[in-house]
DNA sequence: AGCATATGTGAGCAAGTATTGACAGACAGA
DNA sequence: TCTGTCTGTCAATACTTGCTCACATATGCT
C-alpha cells in the first residue's frame, strides 16, 4: 500500500457527500449511477459522477457496466489501508479499537 | 457523535502532512510544536502550527501548556467517529475489518 | 437508421484551503 | 526590566476543489 493511495482514499473520504454516496452504497448492493444521483436533492447528476469518480479512483468503489447502467457497489479491500493508518497512530489504544469494531457488529 | 466532528477529523486526516505529524506524534508520548517542525525540511514553522492548529480543533490531539512550550499528544478516542463510519459501509466484512486490526497489533 | 436514455468528460467559475511573512503574547534568564 | 525563545494568529496570495452547463459516448428500442 503506497502513500498516494493512502492520499487518494483519505482525500475521498474527506467529503462528507463522498462519506454520504459510499454509506448509501453500502446499505445496498449494488446502485446505478442515476439511483445515488436520485438521493440527492441539491445535487446535480454531473456532481455525483465526479464524487463516483474519485471514488473509483480512489479504489473505494467498482463499477459493473450493464448496457446503459454503471452499478456501483462498495469495495471492501481498501479499509485496510485506513486501518494500518489508525493501528500507526493508535497504538496505544489498539484493544480498545478492536473491541469497538467488534461491538459494533 | 454529529456529523460536523466527523467532517473536522476526515478533512483533518485528508491532507498527508497532517497525517504525518500525527503518525510523529504517535510515535513518542508528546512532542513540543518545534520538535514537530524540526522533523519537516520543506515546512515553515507558521505551516506546522496551522496544521496542528487544525488536529487540535478536529479534537485529534491535544495540547499541554508548560511555560513557553506546548506538548502534543495524540487523543483516543475520536478514532470511535472513523470506527463507526467503517463499520456502517463495511458492515459486511466487519469480521474482516477486526481481525485485521487484531493482526496489525 | 433515428431517437431516447444513462452516464461520463472538459471548460469555466465560485468557494474553500494552504502557505508565507509580519506581528503579538507568554515565559525564562540575566 | 530587558532580551531572546517558543509559539500562535492575522492578512494576503496562490493553489485546489466542487459545481454547473454544454457536449460526447454508449446502449437499447422502434
Amino acid at each position: 500500500m503506497n502513500s498516494s493511495q493512502s492520499d487518494a482514499i483519505f482525500s475521498a473520504l474527506a467529503d462528507p457527500t463522498r462519506r454520504a454516496i459510499l454509506s448509501l452504497i453500502g446499505e445496498h448492493e449494488e446502485l446505478t449511477a442515476g439511483e445515488i444521483a436520485s438521493h440527492f436533492d441539491t445535487l446535480g447528476r454531473t456532481a455525483v459522477s465526479s464524487h463516483l469518480r474519485i471514488l473509483r479512483l480512489a479504489g473505494l468503489v467498482s463499477e459493473r457496466r450493464d448496457g446503459r447502467f454503471r452499478h456501483y457497489s462498495v469495495t471492501s479491500t481498501p479499509a485496510d489501508a485506513v486501518v494500518a493508518f489508525l493501528t500507526s497512530v493508535y497504538q496505544n489504544s489498539l484493544e480498545q479499537l478492536a473491541s469497538a469494531v467488534q461491538d459494533a457488529s
